[in-house]
DNA sequence: CCAACATGGATGACGCGTCATTCATTCCTC
DNA sequence: GAGGAATGAATGACGCGTCATCCATGTTGG
């Protein structure tokens, strides 16, 4: 590349469309969450996959490729769960370096209650706002911008 | 509402493309704007902004309208922006309560030598991934989110 | 065996974002 | 023109996210 190539206009229209959506859905759906349940969409994730898990309960390593988070995001997360009362650590026997993040009673119900909100709000703001054919095609750009980004980081 | 509908497999599929997608161009964005030029994208846009207006100055308020950002970011942001010499805050003489922010000779040569690796970025990442008739479709469909959050906050 | 390295995880510092509050000025109405 | 409402803006507290660092345990090659 020489000279910088800009954005034309209709790229330039797409591409902020793209990023106010973005922004206002996400705060959208925070704020509802928060406000219903007093969880935040990166408690929930983490519920969820809680939830999901045998027992309830997953090494903190195993969470952090599920969420594709930071190690220390995970762990500052974790902390601040665990002290609301949400999710316990726990030693773990096979690997003394290792621990285990399990779901408490309150972890449970919080999840319980919050999830029929939040697919509400997704369904509302987001698959009905779109109709069925177009919710698949947004999955499918979606999927080839992660492909880009998969190769751009591990090529 | 009575029972609550669940997403099914293609809707939940589409939706959790579209949730990472979003989380990690967006990282990915920022990253390599902070690594090459030391701004963030939230940095980044209040620069733009502020370049495009007529001496380089506007009231916050203005500010805040065009980021659709929170009050209180803003000024927040602003301070920081202003340690780090990026921005001035100056008096407002027509309005006692108001103020201007003003872009300093050091925030437009940071925005000037940024402005084409970001755009170079967001090519690559998301123009180029996608291709002309598939980002027109994906602002198209950030268009009719946007106005089913617009009809979900007005209405 | 043990030194080097890898892995699992926590932590502190610091910038970011939100909420609630505060303050001054301006606008509006009587 | 005086008092209340609205507006422009800053601030403190607190939760969140990243980076750099640290520590303990595990693994591996000589």
């Amino acid at each position: 590349m020489t000279v910088p190539r800009w954005l034309d206009d209709d790229q330039q229209r797409a591409w902020r469309s793209y990023l106010r959506m973005q922004s206002r859905l996400g705060a959208e759906l925070n704020r509802r969450l928060q406000a219903a349940s007093g969880l935040s969409l990166a408690d929930y994730d983490v519920l969820v996959h809680l939830t999901d898990a045998p027992e309830g309960r997953l090494r903190p390593y195993e969470l952090q490729r599920a969420l594709e988070w930071e190690q220390s995001r995970l762990s500052h997360h974790l902390s601040r769960m665990q002290r609301r009362g949400l999710v316990e650590r726990r030693e773990c026997a096979e690997d003394g370096r290792g621990a285990f993040v399990v779901l408490t009673e309150a972890g449970r119900r919080a999840i319980t209650a919050a999830a029929p909100g939040h697919v509400q709000a997704v369904r509302e703001l987001f698959v009905d706002a779109l109709g069925p054919g177009q919710v698949e095609t947004l999955g499918r750009l979606s999927a080839r911008v992660l492909a880009r980004l998969d190769a751009a980081a591990g090529g």
